[in-house]
DNA sequence: CTAGGGCTATCC
DNA sequence: GGATAGCCCTAG
């Protein structure tokens, strides 16, 4: 399946009431585009609902929370003070509940360490944490100090009793949505819904296919009947599709329509046999169901969603008449008003052209069987190009409508002499070994060996401060000389 | 990750 | 300036 048809239905699905076992299977069948923060975002939210969605908070909220703040903080956007406000809550939530019952102190006791000695402590290193605020802090001490004090331990559960980690938390998710905004698939039908309309006020368009079309996209995923006339459309859209797929993302180098997971449409193309065999593998009626459902909502989005390919090609083929006219006045710019492309021909004399795609495009397709990049070139040398453009006049004579820049010059280099980027590594500065380093050092060979220096490094990590394990070998070699 | 050669700063 | 300690680089 297209990895982007399976993002936006999973997508789509994210906040549908489908049970997690399903939604689990899907994400399970479906590829996944590595490197998607909306889905992942969204994803993370789904399960912090789930989380959530038995009345209670658990710890692995503060996780969930961390990689949302993670995936904000790659984007550049600020954490805001609902999520402040929600870890905050989580974190003490979890940790205060052990505090109701005197026999769970131990509890308590691991809980702090748990939750603020190792997971919110580390973020205190760090610079601008997204999920820690001042309340964090102030929270920290008083659970640190209720470990002690018993007086404290009442100060805690009182405060803690006005604060409701779920409210908070879902206060993040609500607004953690609406920056994400709506799944796309709802985008495209509100975008026919209005075109739609736009179209009948202007009579463009039966009522009665409209009526059908819209019905199509609002019914995805629900309503499993599809007229012949969508299935029709989808049929003509798929193949429009595959017509621009070099604009598709794919895993692998498995070819369209095949995934790792179940092969939900397209299946006259190749692969399905080895798709059917996975396939096999995973039937249950719920699956099955699922896979049904999502198979004909994909159908009646491709039939829904109109091509723009056709409306663009004419709209280029428009333009470039226009252009053709008016290039005798503009000749440094071409058709479409964009910047020219450069281009390197066979005498190594770099030409801006037009940057008519169908040029470009021709050009490849004529061209003599294209060499493989790896295929040794008999007549190549070895040279560099020399930016240097003091000698304007020696660009070729222009052709036609070609803009010629001037021919750079070529400078001869042995390849021997390869230029290297000198490493600027900082040299420590030098540290006299202390007793204490050395005496453990020598423990330490007398307890594993000599050769076992990484071991020996990590279970004294604290004395050997500002050490590597190369240092301790090269200090033994040193002691031993 | 380790071993071993080499480089550099520091000490005398 | 030689000796040495500490550090760096890289092959295996």
């Amino acid at each position: 399946m297209d990895m982007d048809i399976s993002r936006w239905i999973l997508e789509f699905v994210l906040w549908k009431p489908l049970e997690d076992t399903i939604f689990n299977a899907l994400i399970g069948v479906l590829p996944l585009p590595n490197e998607d923060s909306r889905l992942k975002k969204a994803l993370i939210l789904r399960k912090i609902q789930s989380e959530i969605s038995n009345g209670s908070v658990s710890e692995k909220i503060l996780e969930f929370l961390e990689v949302m703040e993670e995936l904000y903080t790659q984007e550049g956007i600020e954490s805001s003070e609902a999520m402040k406000a929600a870890y905050c809550a989580v974190a003490v939530d979890c940790t205060v509940r052990f505090l109701n019952n005197k026999s769970e102190k131990v509890n308590y006791f691991e809980a702090v360490k748990r939750i603020w000695k190792q997971r919110i402590n580390k973020m205190e290193k760090v610079e601008n944490v997204g999920v820690v605020s001042e309340e964090l802090w102030k929270w920290r001490d008083e659970i640190e100090a209720a470990l002690w004090e018993d007086r404290r331990c009442e100060n805690v559960i009182m405060r803690s009793k006005s604060i409701s980690a779920v409210v908070a938390v879902k206060v993040f998710v609500t607004e953690a949505k609406e920056r994400i905004g709506p799944p796309f698939l709802e985008v495209v039908a509100e975008t026919l819904r209005r075109d739609d309309a736009v179209k009948a006020y202007l009579g463009l368009e039966n009522k009665e296919e409209r009526g059908e079309r819209i019905e199509s996209l609002s019914i995805a995923g629900q309503d499993l009947t599809c007229s012949n006339h969508d299935k029709e459309a989808s049929k003509r859209n798929a193949l429009r599709r595959r017509k621009h797929v070099a604009f598709k993302r794919t895993r692998g180098t498995a070819p369209a329509g095949v995934c790792k997971g179940v092969k939900i449409a397209d299946s006259a193309e190749p692969g399905v046999e080895a798709s059917r065999v996975q396939e096999d593998l995973l039937h249950t009626p719920k699956i099955d169901i699922a896979q049904e459902a999502l198979k004909l909502s994909s159908l009646e989005l491709r039939a829904g969603v109109k091509d723009p390919l056709p409306e663009a090609l004419e709209l280029a083929e428009a333009l470039m008449s226009l252009g053709r006219d008016s290039s005798a006045q503009q000749p440094a710019e071409n058709e479409n008003g964009r910047a020219p492309h450069l281009v390197v021909d066979s005498n190594g004399v770099v030409q801006a052209n037009g940057g008519n795609e169908d040029d470009q495009l021709i050009g490849l397709q004529n061209a003599a069987p294209k060499p493989s990049i790896m295929a040794r070139n008999s007549t190549a040398h070895t040279f560099e190009w020399n930016d240097s453009i003091d000698n304007l006049s020696e660009g070729s004579p222009s052709s036609g409508r070609r803009f010629t820049l001037p021919t750079p010059r070529r400078t001869k280099v042995s390849p021997l002499k390869k230029y290297g980027f000198k490493k600027v590594t900082k040299r420590r500065k030098s540290k006299r070994w202390s007793t204490i380093e050395e005496e453990t050092l020598r423990s330490g060979v007398q307890k594993y060996g000599v050769g076992n220096w990484r071991l020996i490094f990590d279970t004294n990590h604290e004395i050997f401060e500002d050490r590597t394990p190369v240092d301790l070998k090269d200090k033994w070699r040193n002691l031993t000389s």
